[in-house]
RNA sequence: GCGGAUGUGGUGAAAUUGGUAGACACGCCAGACUUAGGAUCUGGUGCCGAGAGGUGUGCGGGUUCGAGUCCCUCCAUCCGCACCA
């Protein structure tokens, strides 16, 4: 067979392969500091390189970025539009163990796959910037930025993290009695008894203070991973890769002390253009929350339980006091007699997980200490439990419970038989706490009869006089465990000397990740990095090197700062660069990174610019989350017979039927089976026999979920690219609807966008060859061009890329219509349309602009009111709001002039059915409505 | 339980400040050109109804000349957090 080419043909392959190679080979998107033009900054959140590579959900935000990038760039802005790799994490490091293969060949091979993948689709990104958290010229800064944070102490006068030489001075001179700083305890030294400290007990102090710092914590440990994981990390009470069971460990780890910044992460959320639900949920993160502190004594001890709570207003309505079962004071307080059913509940509750704690609302359970509290004010003696509601990493791991104002502790009070005071006036609290504050106080002494607000001041002065407490704010965020024991992340830049942590000489940075003979701890729980040799390692120092490594967070809370100077030696970046490039002005990612690498690096960015390196205290400027995209996975049911049965053949009773996920790729059209295809996909279903339907098909059911391997539902963009061509994939995808919904994929669309990018080519090729007329525009095409622009614009920068292809279909549909192969009308489209798909529209402006290097050197077309002037309009006529007719009436006509027409029309006398109305409404240019 | 989001044709969706509901596509139906093309073009397509017309944005109320849009109650789905004191 003969394949006839000419130049009528929309040979997408070809076009795309030859502008990719060619925007390679001229740096069309190389970009550097350019000071007389604005600049404007576009970040993608940068994807961890996984074995599985791209499907079509993750280009998503990256075409809309590229599509904003491209935009910007014709609006005459220097656009920053980097990309790079989160490059360390589990994923690989699993693989290694498993396998043996070192973690950078296959991070290194999962990148390569990933640029070829990106290369596909035709991203403008400046491949120059790109940088790898893994690589040691990148995390040779994330190490010197974790020294910068251990040198490092938040001061509370100046509000700002400060050098920890100044804390060191102040303690020199005063001791620690003037200072005002965020630290884990206060006891108090002068300045002799700090001179007196040996160096292990300054360091000890020290450590109280620093921003980065080591700390004994509960931990999540989980054995078979022999590593420390976050919360977010833990699924059901397993690990979230691989599903190993958790338990909860006190571990020396380094952390992160965040805390510091939590007032300052809540205000500078006013300042950033993110959604509020997103917000929202750092609010939430963050949980700040005003109450109180108070001490109660323990009877017969010198010991005293500090709670905070939030309710000081309802203090004479505690009836019995909970710890956590981890509570320090527990071992103390406990009688003789209490003892073995204490031990007991404190080892069923080491075995929960925290998340498996708070998950249980049901089970309510707990122990009786045997010890009592004396109650500040009535000194009444009040019974002490432990219960695993309380948990030992919030608050003070501590609570006093009124169970008649929180529902917890009043579910705990019924079930333990524990009394219930009443203390709100007129409230039943027979079947439920009443956890309202519009209550007004009852059987509280002193707070007798006064409402909530004036009940929690008078509460919170009267606790300040007595000395047993302050008002207090407290926050739900707490201080970030910051080591992780794994091999595949960054290094610490710290040894240790007689016990002590010291920094590595920044001269010695990077200290590279050394080779190790395998990937597991130790057998005493050491992590990897303890298996490697001594000579293994860049530097030794000390004692020992640090053998944890920094968690998945680290690298991606400045990777955005790298891109700004990716190659400087010297510093992490010039500060000229930074100042220049400063704020991602518009980033765009998904919302699961909320609370973790979004609350991180506005961390990382504050305390940087604090110790005056950043000009600018927040990341992110403007931040979108893209939806994601969900595969509709196949299902198909075996029966109790093993065979597999065609949906509409299923009985009524499903017993004993169970559902098994198909490839999608095994589907026909219709949704069924390809069945010699599903023979030999898996093993299992060699020999399968089936129910077929009346059609003699197996038909399966279609079920949304996330698009992933294990669900056997992914789409990827490779073969879209290849049967459609990436413009298509890239406007495909914007059309499939708003950016920040959620959406299931469906290919069967893709035609009709394909189909448009034909017909636009068509416009230039209408007899056969590249054609256009260089008349002077019609009006008619000038109206359509210039509707086009207006839309498209206002499209564009309220983000709404959807709305935006329906302009451009709409308008290729008119010109074609109008014949029109206008050259000044098709150019203009031409580079409105560029951002969206750069392929096509560079090959036709290399038509229309031979001398041109790259449409996007172009300027974006001025939008003209005036070709869009009309001077009539099609009123629509409604009675009582239901629209009947369209009266075309001059736009000139004044109100009543509209009235009067519209009243004198055979429509309008139809309608009103000989009433006369009651009133008419007249929008000029918009409306007409007569009420009867 | 708390917080957030969403609910519009067979499907993805549009309607930016309260002003013609369903743009633009997919799919489907008819037809043209043709006779193997998964091509292109034309027309139709919310639902009920022969039609006139009626009806219609999760349910039920409300405000308004006018409500997908604003307010209240409820329901459903999804997401996040989760005994946060």
């Amino acid at each position: 067979m003969c394949i006839l080419f000419t130049t009528m043909d929309y040979t997408f392959n070809a076009i795309e392969a030859k502008w990719r190679q060619l925007w390679q080979e001229r740096k069309t998107y190389q970009v550097t500091e350019d000071s007389s033009k604005p600049k404007f900054y576009v970040l993608d959140m940068f994807p961890y390189p996984s074995g599985a590579g791209l499907h079509v959900g993750h280009p998503l935000g990256y075409i809309a970025s590229d599509i904003f990038a491209r935009y910007k760039r014709l609006k005459g802005f220097n656009v920053l539009h980097p990309m790079g790799y989160d490059s360390f994490g589990l994923p690989a490091e699993q693989y290694a163990i498993q396998t043996g293969q070192h973690p950078a060949i296959t991070t290194k091979e999962n990148i390569a796959r990933y640029r070829e993948q990106l290369d596909l689709m035709g991203f403008s990104f400046d491949w120059d910037r790109e940088v790898r958290t893994s690589d040691p010229s990148y995390y040779k800064w994330t190490q010197w930025i974790f020294k910068q944070l251990f040198n490092a102490y938040y001061d509370l006068s100046t509000n700002k993290a400060e050098p920890i030489a100044k804390l060191i001075a102040f303690f020199e001179k005063d001791g620690n009695q003037s200072v005002n700083a965020v630290c884990d305890q206060e006891e108090v030294f002068s300045a002799s008894t700090w001179a007196s400290f040996s160096a292990a007990e300054k360091e000890a102090v020290l450590q109280q203070y620093r921003m980065a710092y080591l700390a004994e914590s509960w931990v999540n440990w989980c054995p078979a991973l022999g590593t420390v994981l976050a919360n977010d990390e833990i699924v059901n009470g397993v690990s979230e890769r691989g599903g190993h069971p958790v338990e909860q460990k006190r571990m020396m780890q380094w952390s992160m002390r965040i805390k510091a910044y939590a007032e300052r992460l809540l205000e500078g959320l006013d300042r950033i253009d993110w959604t509020d639900a997103l917000k929202e949920q750092q609010r939430n993160w963050i949980g700040k929350s005003k109450g109180a502190s108070v001490h109660f004594a323990v009877k017969d001890t010198e010991l005293q339980i500090e709670v905070f709570t939030t309710r000081p207003d309802t203090i004479f309505g505690v009836s019995f006091m909970v710890l956590a079962p981890e509570h320090p004071f527990v071992a103390q307080i406990c009688t003789a007699d209490q003892q073995d059913e204490i031990a007991a509940y404190q080892q069923q509750a080491a075995l929960k997980t925290e998340r498996d704690r708070q998950a249980d609302v049901k089970n309510i359970s707990g122990a009786f200490t045997g010890a009592y509290a004396l109650h500040p004010f009535t000194g009444k003696e009040i019974p002490i439990w432990i219960g695993d509601y309380v948990l030992a990493s919030y608050g003070t791991g501590a609570v006093m419970a009124v169970p008649c104002g929180d529902q917890r502790d009043y579910d705990f009070a019924k079930h333990f038989g524990l009394p219930i005071p009443a203390i709100f006036a007129d409230k039943d609290i027979s079947e439920m706490a009443y956890a309202e504050k519009d209550a007004f106080i009852a059987n509280s002494d002193f707070l007798n009869g006064l409402d909530y607000k004036a009940a929690m001041e008078k509460a919170i002065a009267a606790i300040e006089t007595k000395g047993i407490g302050k008002g207090k704010t407290n926050y739900r965020l707490r201080d970030a465990v910051f080591s992780r024991q794994r091999y595949w992340g960054e290094p610490f830049p710290v040894y240790y000397q007689d016990g002590l942590p010291q920094l590595v000489d920044d001269a010695l940075l990077p200290v590279t990740l050394p080779d190790v003979d395998a990937y597991l701890p130790t057998e005493d729980g050491e992590p990897p990095l303890a298996r490697a040799a001594k000579e293994a390692w860049s530097c030794q120092l000390g004692e020992r090197m640090e053998y944890n490594t920094m968690p998945g967070w680290a690298g991606s809370s400045w990777y955005f700062l790298r891109y700004m100077d990716p190659h400087n030696q010297e510093t992490f970046a010039d500060p000229e660069k930074l100042a220049y490039w400063n704020q991602v002005d518009l980033y765009i990612g998904g919302s699961e990174h909320a609370t973790g690498h979004l609350l991180y690096a506005r961390f990382w960015t504050k305390a940087l610019y604090d110790l005056g390196f950043l000009p600018f205290d927040e990341p992110f400027a403007k931040l979108i989350n893209q939806g994601m995209i969900l595969g509709k996975s196949a299902i198909a049911y075996i029966g109790p017979d093993q065979k597999m049965y065609s949906l509409d053949m299923l009985p009524a009773d499903k017993e004993g039927f169970r559902e098994v996920r198909i490839l999608i790729d095994l589907l026909n059209d219709d949704e069924t089976i390809q069945l010699d295809a599903l023979k030999s996909w898996q093993p299992q279903y060699a020999q399968q026999e089936f129910v077929c339907n009346a059609d003699g098909k197996v038909l399966v059911k279609r079920e949304v979920d996330k698009m992933s391997k294990r669900w056997y539902n992914v789409v990827t963009p490779d073969d879209l690219c290849e049967k459609y061509g990436a413009d298509t994939l890239r406007m495909y995808e914007m059309f499939l609807g708003p950016l920040e919904q959620s959406k299931p994929w469906d290919t069967k669309g893709i035609t009709g966008v394909h189909g448009f990018l034909k017909k636009y080519w068509r416009l230039f090729h209408l007899n056969g060859q590249f054609e256009v007329s260089d008349a002077a525009p019609s009006p008619v095409a000038l109206k359509t061009l210039h509707k086009t622009i207006k839309k498209l614009t206002d499209d564009l920068e309220r983000f709404s890329f959807n709305t935006g292809v329906s302009s451009f279909m709409i308008c290729v549909n008119e010109l074609t219509e109008q014949k029109c192969n206008n050259r000044h009308i098709l150019e203009q489209l031409t580079i409105l349309m560029a951002p969206y798909a750069p392929h096509i529209c560079e090959e036709i402006w290399s038509q229309l602009q031979p001398s041109s290097s790259s449409i996007f050197t172009a300027t974006y077309p001025a939008f003209d009111a005036s070709f869009l002037t009309e001077s009539t309009f099609d009123y629509p006529v409604s009675f009582n709001g239901k629209m009947r007719y369209k009266a075309t009436l001059e736009l000139s006509l004044s109100i009543d002039e509209v009235q009067a027409h519209v009243l004198d029309k055979p429509e309008t006398q139809k309608w009103l059915e000989g009433k006369t109305p009651k009133k008419v409404i007249v929008v000029h240019g918009k409306i007409v409505n007569i009420v009867l």
